[in-house]
DNA sequence: CTGTTAGCGCTTTCAT
DNA sequence: ATGAAAGCGCTAACAG
């Protein structure tokens, strides 16, 4: 058994309260006092039992991520990584540790978190965005925060209240088919995640609605055992036979596919087809061969401002809702070229 | 305040006790009361806090998961990635939670899992090969395993207690350079992380002992700003100027970098230059343009392995150590010819 | 400045 | 089968 508090006293030849005052510099503690209480503690190596700690607190110096997602896919994606990095820099700057939630099955009526939050597990809580809007998580996420928990919302919230950190995935998504548009593009193949089929419907209503000659063909893509082939399959159809001169996606995982397939099927970048893509870590696109043209959404600056303004709000208490929308910004590289009307 | 298990009890009409004993199954409850405690946990939507808990029973269902590295070369990494995946997947299903605690300065003389250890945070500590021998984290780490405390170390062990997952580091990339040896090339270039200097030492002599005709380029990467440019140093320097024949590659995150820059000098493959890569994904040298040939290392599978064996220890105690060795499989693709000797 | 004590929420004897 | 009570390790209020 490692020593408690009570060991730490016996051997300085205190009270477990001045112990715990040298611990905590809760109260001045007489000089001598102190060092003998400094040198129980580095002779046993003592650190205080959370359990202990955190009965009397309530509070665990930890912070739970939701990720409602197969961690296969989750880490999978840069955009997530980038996320985590982000969170994990700053709670650990903090002294917080960061605990993964993962909901893997039953998305629509799973809410794992709220186990942790009611078990005192988690002093605050991150949300990715990948909940499903409707879904339970969405209902009791919306209780916590009237209840006044914690929390940072990261991704396109459909509620006003609590915090929330978000790029505007659906405007950059949107510019991304402008760019292809003004450039003479009229056929323009979109790469998707299924997780942001939801997302991209608007997209499409806003850019037939304003780019009425744009034709817009979106490919969602669920896992696969053989992406190479679908990904071949695909674009032969759509360049070949349906005439897109254009490709865009939204993260940068599917790029190399794209690119060494379009080779494969002799298509040249960008003279036979157009490239965009978005990328999540900074100047992803450029270590591409041709160094492709990309939205850069700064998914690590998320996740940093994600951990502070929740530890703002466990540490300092929430005084008003944060919300923190962040700019992409548009790389142009070799990817895009123009496309004269034929 | 949340409920507690007094509120539950008054609401049900029961004491405390009564409660848990519902609650833990501990003991046979009357029907009717166990439905009452069930009512009020209902209502109250109660779920034990584990502070509370801990504190008695001395366990918090959490497992650290210990990383001596910078979080971005970590989450760049396909090996870490699967791992963790591994980890996850099996903590999930035996209801524990992944504290990851990372190591960012001073690799050395740093040993934060100590402190989540002793601070009982954690039930259990998995440790990443990243873990510096002869460091402080290493002695520490012996001292836990001296003292019985539920641990698995995964990668290259130095000593032989403790449970060790491991798949062959040093073996592999041998296999990897004999490859490349037995269809006659004798000028290999190889693309290592910094962190595996230590390791490629080993092969290093070994090569030079049984294959004395072969001369290896070793090019330890570091962390770098332009990979891009840095790569295409490198591959055109040791192909053009020293006449290298064949690139091996220690991990799928460089591959784009080396597949993209040969394409661009004007280096075939595998016609002029031979690839071989370690894939820690199934597969996933088969989705390259060309397919690259790869040594399979299961490290989703590490990790699985890695967690059941560290949730047997606590739950049941160690009764042996756990030394498992995993085999890595090399798949012949379309990157390697054979070399005429010239 | 410091020791004594109550009490955080829970599990687990110990009686009954 | 069940309630009372002890106690896990710690902090904080209180008394001195």
């Amino acid at each position: 058994m490692r020593a408690s508090i009570k060991d730490v006293a016996k051997r300085a030849g205190v009270s477990i309260s001045t112990v715990s005052r040298v611990m905590n510099k809760s109260a001045p503690v007489d000089k001598e006092k102190t060092a003998a209480v400094k040198e129980a503690i580095q002779h046993y190596n003592y650190q205080p039992n959370q359990f202990g700690r955190g009965l009397v607190k309530q509070n665990s110096q930890m912070v739970g991520v939701y990720i409602a997602h197969t961690f296969d896919s989750l880490f999978d994606s840069t955009y997530y990584l980038e996320l985590l990095k982000g969170i994990q820099t700053v709670l650990d700057h903090y002294n917080y540790s960061m605990v993964i939630i993962n909901e893997k099955d039953n998305l629509k009526t799973g809410n794992r978190f709220v186990d942790y939050v009611n078990q005192k597990k988690i002093d605050g809580l991150i949300i990715t965005s990948s909940i499903i809007p409707g879904s339970e998580a969405e209902n009791s996420y919306n209780d916590l925060v009237k209840g006044g928990y914690p929390t940072v919302y990261i991704g396109k919230r459909f509620h006003k209240e609590g915090n929330n950190v978000y790029a505007q995935y659906e405007d950059y998504m949107y510019q991304m088919i402008k760019e292809f548009y003004m450039v003479g593009h009229r056929r323009v193949l979109l790469f998707i995640y299924e997780g942001h089929k939801e997302y991209i419907q608007a997209v499409h209503k806003k850019v037939q609605k304003n780019m009425p000659n744009l034709k817009l063909f979106l490919h969602i893509q669920s896992s696969n055992d053989n992406p190479r082939e679908e990904f071949k399959k695909q674009i032969h159809n759509h360049v070949y036979k349906l005439g897109c001169t254009a490709i865009g996606c939204s993260d940068m995982d599917y790029i190399h596919l794209i690119i060494g397939n379009c080779i494969e099927l002799g298509i040249r970048i960008p003279e036979d087809i157009s490239i965009i893509s978005v990328e999540h870590k900074k100047e992803e696109g450029a270590n591409c061969f041709p160094p492709i043209n990309a939205f850069y959404v700064p998914a690590q600056e998320m996740g940093k401002i994600a951990a502070k303004v929740l530890i703002t709000d466990i540490e300092e208490g929430n005084k008003a809702n944060v919300f923190k929308e962040l700019e992409t910004k548009y790389s142009q590289r070799e990817s895009v070229t123009i496309k004269k009307n034929g």
